[in-house]
DNA sequence: GTAAAAACTGACACATATGTATTTTTATTT
DNA sequence: AAATAAAAATACATATGTGTCAGTTTTTAC
């Protein structure tokens, strides 16, 4: 657990990053680590204790790094409508692609410890996205773009359904059509027609 | 594998079930079954040759006992807006306990297992789940209960809330009050006040 | 009642993962 | 360039799980 070289500890991380999105969580083991780090068991212990660890910790650089869920959608001149469809777009492509994502590794993380109160990698997420997206209602609202009564309502119900995509893509195969479809929902129902 | 006593092979599914509810399915080992079923190791093999089998069957078992989603919702009287209701309720206590449900242990195990296209057993619940609300819905529509411009989609909407609403109360911890919020918000998008 | 078949048991051989302790290598300081 | 300290590698002891098999008990059939 010692410091060592900081270098190597972040280089160390982001190749367990890669694991984790191969594999999973549960299936990791330091072994997995150490080979893929290509250094030796000795030397991967003297950064980290276990893969629980080691996995937190790459949850945590992730949510440092974690760009505005956003940031790839806004332009300058980019209507409300545009960039929810962005935004929406960009989390179809993320939540189809199965490996290459670290959904699944967190979800078995959080199913093996009991998902922290405090600091919930998940729920931040989820809680900022939210809010987020509320904002974006209320401006698309304001200039006539929307109808919605409940913003905040809405902003949640949105992001209920994407869990509910994300998660069944991981397990019931759904394929792209089902999430346009979707997506088209959710626009109607805030009176875009597509 | 042979197929040996009919009864004692229920009898190791359903104390496996147990286990698996307890446990989910990543953590349970042949061991763990044994010691649940008291029995000795190689008569377990007799029967099953592995966890993932074991799995499988309990699965199975489960979508045969399986009653209708509805089937404690259904009355003589009810309205589709009662029905719909009591349907959201059962969901809701069900997604709330965390033991005491194959959910998180499904879902380990389509994590592990590449989900199959065919058997599938979350999208056979699913999809006949989306079946029979879409038909609920259409009555309500048509006795002037629900206001609503394409039953199926909405129906599918419900389900991918549900689901995200299930995986969530894994992860996320959401509280009753979260739920109960979605149910109103589906509701009222159905033109039902509460 | 006994012999054959079936069901069951516990120990064993093998495999894999963990965390640590010791040795070796590399880098730093004088 | 030798002495020392830090970092890394290797080997080890421990733990846990798997699947099998030789032997035992129980059941079945005559």
């Amino acid at each position: 657990m010692g410091e060592k070289s900081a270098q190597k500890r972040k280089y160390i991380l982001e190749t367990a990053r890669k694991v984790f999105m191969e594999k999973g969580f549960k299936k990791v083991t330091m072994k997995d680590i150490v080979e893929a780090c290509q250094i030796s068991r000795g030397g991967l212990y003297l950064y980290f204790d276990n893969t629980s660890e080691i996995f937190m910790e790459v949850m945590k650089l992730e949510s440092e790094e974690a760009d505005d869920v956003f940031s790839d959608s806004i332009t300058e001149d980019a209507t409300a409508a545009d960039i929810l469809v962005l935004f929406l777009q960009e989390q179809k492509k993320e939540l189809l692609r199965k490996k290459d994502t670290l959904t699944q590794a967190v979800y078995e993380f959080y199913f093996e410890n009991q998902p922290p109160k405090k600091d919930n990698f998940l729920k931040k997420q989820f809680d900022s996205a939210v809010k987020i997206i509320e904002k974006l209602i209320e401006i698309g609202v304001d200039n006539g773009e929307f109808y919605c009564e409940d913003c905040a309502g809405t902003a949640r119900n949105i992001m209920f359904v994407l869990e509910g995509l994300k998660i069944s893509a991981q397990t019931i195969r759904i394929t792209p059509e089902t999430v346009d479809r979707e997506i088209v929902y959710i626009l109607k129902s805030l009176g875009v027609e597509t």
